[in-house]
RNA sequence: UCCUCGGUAGCUCAAUCGGCAGAGCAUCCGGCUGUUAACCGGACGGUUGUUGGUUCGAGUCCAACCCGGGGAGCCA
């Protein structure tokens, strides 16, 4: 029997298929045999797929081949598709009766068992660990996500401008950045877009830029990458106000579209979907004050930190929230929660201050829930241009580099803002994920640069 | 940079008071007609992160260093 007489099918449309003769191609995941009969566990990169083998069916010569098989071996097998409850897979419930089988390769000895690893190897053969169920969902998701996120904004009005990744110089002062020798003059990796994003609504009303972005800095925890994703959108004739709307609109879409597309993704992660299904417009808004009086009661009252050992620290007016601040909010409410009016000593220079309020600016955080942290950061941007060289000297930044950044208010300026979202912490959270290192493909961590 | 936990077979781990370094998985051989991380029998597999020290004797105790995990700060 010859497998090329027979339509070559991929497991995700095996569906289509009961009671045909199809070829499938792809790679030995796992395998039990039980003398006589042996279960061959099949991926093709749109799912997986159990092939059984009935010593009989096929050729003894056959036979001895799928007994020599090795974990990921790459073959070809045909055989007749049989709805079957008993047969795991994804998706599950078909499997394939074999009638041939060709071997393209027996692989070598595969490190990654189907028992359990711990992170450093699992991190070393990350080329390798993408082929796990578990990363296969997760990026698949990701690649969902990106879509919904296009999808939206493409739908809405915005414009993809997107921004250069060589940049002269910080776009906010403090943040760590990536060096690099730009033919003899000093420039950096962005670390956002934003300031360019800026010029561009001039032109174009309203934009987003999507790409990398890099941060060099110091952070080992489960929320931070060195190179990560990040979209952002901004919007002219928006205030606040208008920028809340548009971000609870947009990351409902995206998780609802999750919902929506990943089924299978989402069980073989074993999300429990409860929390997604309930986000929704709108998200409850908090003020700054409103926030450091919940934290100082939870501190007073000598409450933990959710999923920590550790209490809630108390916080001064006028501080910045550390991680355990943000966990604590975040867990009051069963929906992304922002908080918003920060005040303007900790933001960034060009945030909009409150204008009979000073001391705090209309800046807001979307704060996921279940512990996945920030996921959105934005304001209402300065648009005054004296106000804006102001507090770029009161932040001590040299105003010539930032002269093309002050003639945007120059001419023709206007109310405006934008968020940026970041990609990997959205994946985390909506797949439920411990770490983003598992929503990248090849995540560039601290200690990880290979491979 | 700081705090904290760890490094023993290819992988995941065990080793009591300082006294012969041991399991499971993977791999190889044999058995099994419904397996779901199958199961049963056998084989193979070690410079205990590195260097130095204490000791009759160190995986175990001490010191320094290297590497990794989690967290803080900072951020998305």
């Amino acid at each position: 029997m010859n497998p090329v007489q027979h339509p070559v099918v991929r497991i995700q449309q095996l569906g289509d298929y009961v009671d045909q003769t199809v070829t499938l191609r792809g790679w030995l995941y796992h395998k039990t045999g039980k003398g006589k009969l042996n279960f061959l566990q099949i991926r093709d990169g749109s799912g997986i797929c159990q092939a059984v083998v009935l010593r009989g069916n096929v050729s003894d010569e056959t036979f001895e081949q799928v007994k020599a098989l090795t974990q990921e071996s790459s073959l070809a097998v045909t055989g007749v598709v049989k709805a079957e409850s008993r047969a795991p897979g994804v998706p599950g419930g078909f499997e394939l009766d074999v009638r041939a089988v060709t071997v393209y390769q027996i692989a070598d000895p595969y490190p990654i068992t189907p028992k359990e690893h711990g992170v450093e190897f699992l991190m070393q053969n990350r080329h390798l660990w993408l082929r796990s169920s578990r990363q296969w969902a997760a990026l698949r998701v990701r690649a969902v996500i990106v879509r919904a996120i296009r999808d939206w904004l493409d739908s809405h009005g915005f414009l993809n401008v997107d921004t250069p990744i060589l940049t002269p110089a910080a776009a906010e002062g403090t943040t760590t950045l990536f060096s690099i020798d730009y033919h003899g003059e000093p420039a950096y990796l962005a670390q956002t877009g934003q300031l360019y994003n800026e010029a561009n609504i001039f032109a174009f009303g309203k934009v987003y830029c999507f790409g990398p972005t890099f941060r060099a800095e110091k952070s080992k925890t489960r929320r931070h990458l060195q190179e990560f994703w990040m979209v952002e959108p901004e919007i002219a004739f928006c205030d606040l106000e208008g920028l809340m709307e548009i971000e609870e609109q947009f990351v409902s879409y995206i998780v609802q579209r999750c919902l929506a597309d990943c089924g299978p993704e989402l069980a073989i992660l074993e999300r429990d979907t409860t929390h997604l299904q309930r986000v929704s417009p709108p998200f409850p808004r908090i003020h700054y004050d409103e926030a450091v009086a919940m934290i100082n009661r939870a501190a007073a009252a000598g409450e933990l930190v959710p999923g920590y050992p550790d209490p809630v620290p108390a916080i001064e007016w006028g501080d910045d929230f550390g991680s355990p601040h943000e966990t604590y909010l975040a867990a009051q409410f069963d929906k992304p929660v922002f908080v918003h009016h920060y005040p303007t000593q900790v933001k960034a220079f060009y945030m909009e201050p409150e204008a009979d309020r000073p001391e705090v600016c209309r800046s807001v955080d979307l704060l996921a829930p279940e512990g996945y942290g920030e996921i959105i950061g934005g304001s209402e941007r300065m648009s005054d241009p004296e106000k804006l060289i102001a507090a770029i000297a009161r932040h001590q930044l040299p105003q010539s580099v930032y002269e093309w950044y002050i003639d945007l208010r120059r001419y023709g300026s206007v109310v405006h803002s934008g968020f940026g979202l970041g990609v990997e912490r959205t994946v985390a959270w909506i797949c439920g994920l411990d770490h983003v290192r598992e929503t990248i493909a090849f995540p560039r961590t601290l200690t990880n640069l290979r491979p």
